[in-house]
DNA sequence: GTGATACTTAGCCTTATGGAACAGTATCAA
DNA sequence: TTGATACTGTTCCATAAGGCTAAGTATCAC
């Protein structure tokens, strides 16, 4: 997962798009071809093929061509190095949060009514 | 959060840049004046300025300017419809997979050795 | 072999992105 | 009131993104 971490730019730009949310979303449910996972959108298959291009170049999905057919699937790595860094910063967020809540009662304690 | 469900584009869009991550990490330990962010980055004010300006649009930081300081802070909400986005793919995934263990597993007693 | 199918490549167009420089405005400090 | 500070606005530039059409290649089914 760690040779996610320096590939964030792409991983985010990748779940930029809707209609690259929307593959995602579908291979969540298993492996699909090119033009089954094109038909629900209604653009042309060159068009549709750069998004399928960019998320294998970043990396949230592996292909393989048999015969005519390419098919696509999900990997798993990029979600767990993406949640990973969304975590880090809840973790920042809510050390502060915390932080703030003891020095705000500190100041009550040292200054009681 | 709802509201930011129809925003995720633009959510995913501004972590798509590794100043704009360093930007909400920064924020994620309290507030700051833009200078103060600025500082680490070796690009231009106004260039800068785009990256504050692409962060709030997007939703993830609220901006005040008092006197001739504009202060930045974060959001809590667009990290939680982030990662909601996220848990929702990986429910999705680990549904499927459970589905696939238990097929083979079927399989596997259909067929025992 | 021929036609249909499933991509694939190439080129074009428009808009968005991320950087720059330069000049301007508004506040604060002395 | 004058100089420094902290943005802000404007314009420019190069590249990338996301759409299109048209034409090409490779399989498969007959």
């Amino acid at each position: 997962m760690e040779q996610y971490q320096d590939r964030l730019d792409g991983l985010f730009q990748a779940l930029a798009d809707p209609t690259r949310r929307a593959v995602i979303g579908r291979l969540g449910e298993g492996p699909a071809s090119i033009s089954e996972l094109a038909r629900p959108f209604g653009i042309s298959l060159p068009s549709f093929m750069k998004h399928i291009h960019s998320l294998e170049e970043s990396g949230w999905i592996r292909t393989r061509k048999q015969g005519r057919v390419r098919t696509c699937a999900l990997e798993e790595a990029p979600l767990a190095a993406v949640q990973s860094w969304l975590s880090a910063q809840r973790a920042l967020w809510e050390g502060r949060t915390n932080r703030l809540e003891q020095f705000v009662t500190a100041q009550g304690q040292e200054h009681p009514e």
